[in-house]
DNA sequence: GTCATTGCAAACGCTTTGCATCTGT
DNA sequence: ACAGATGCAAAGCGTTTGCAATGAC
């Protein structure tokens, strides 16, 4: 349901605070699989399907980002409040918060070019972080 | 196999050739379900599963083009030899190609200055076109 | 007490693969 | 004839969902 002022109502469980938790102390993209593979690694007892239903309201919430890699799997993180894009590592998922307000420029001036309206762009880079090119 | 100039062989066969002109017909995006939806519409008789293998080999030979859509399906398009990217219409599917060298070294410019190498990128506008804007 | 949330197992949708057959070379 | 290509059905894989039980409010 949604409360007075159209918020969506969550109520607070104990498995809704652990995935935040894990999720805030992410240093790196991570998916519904692996975090709740950590969760399960601490001894905690979380299923399957509450991580994805609770990683997908969060992300609805914008508490938490998502994006999804070159293998079609959807990656989570906790990132800065301000728009941004992603610098990640193929191989260990660590990643790097990029702001290039040239980019959004040139996405947006290319759009409108074209007479599109109601514009958003993806932009990822993905590439192999300084320790696993020489690993 | 691979012949003695590291190419790999493709041998031309009549499947082959039906994926490789629908598309060539098309003027947006496409799955490989659509494309072997149409290809069937039209009487053709050919497996979902050589209409996979087949845009596979294309991609990977780099005579078409893929992306992946917000929902995680794969998308084909025949696009110009060079490196661009897509402004896509949310609604129609239309695509327009763009091309950004401004983009692709501040890509470039970015991974290296944090150690990356072996970067690849992924930019994607999306929004409504001037049609789809009015409609 | 209500109703969101949980957890399990089953279902889903897209994609890949095993394997016997077919076919380009 | 050899080895790639095909097509079917079955498997894979990440993700979603139905449903009864649980727990937050």
């Amino acid at each position: 349901m949604t409360s007075a002022d159209g918020t969506v109502v969550r109520r607070s469980t104990r498995q809704r605070a652990l995935v935040r938790e894990l999720v805030g102390e992410l240093d790196s993209l991570a998916s519904a699989q692996e975090i709740h593979a950590q969760l399960r690694a601490r001894g905690e007892t979380v299923g399957l399907s509450t991580v994805y239903r609770t990683l997908q309201t969060l992300s609805e919430d914008a508490e938490i980002d998502s994006v999804r890699n070159e293998a079609g799997e959807v990656l989570y993180r906790q990132c800065s409040p301000q728009h941004h894009h992603h610098l990640v590592c193929r191989s260990c998922g660590r990643t790097v918060e990029l702001t290039g307000p040239a980019v959004e420029r040139w996405a947006h001036a290319a759009a409108e070019e074209h007479g599109f309206t109601d514009v958003s762009h993806t932009v990822e880079i993905f590439g192999l972080c300084a320790e696993c090119s020489t690993a």
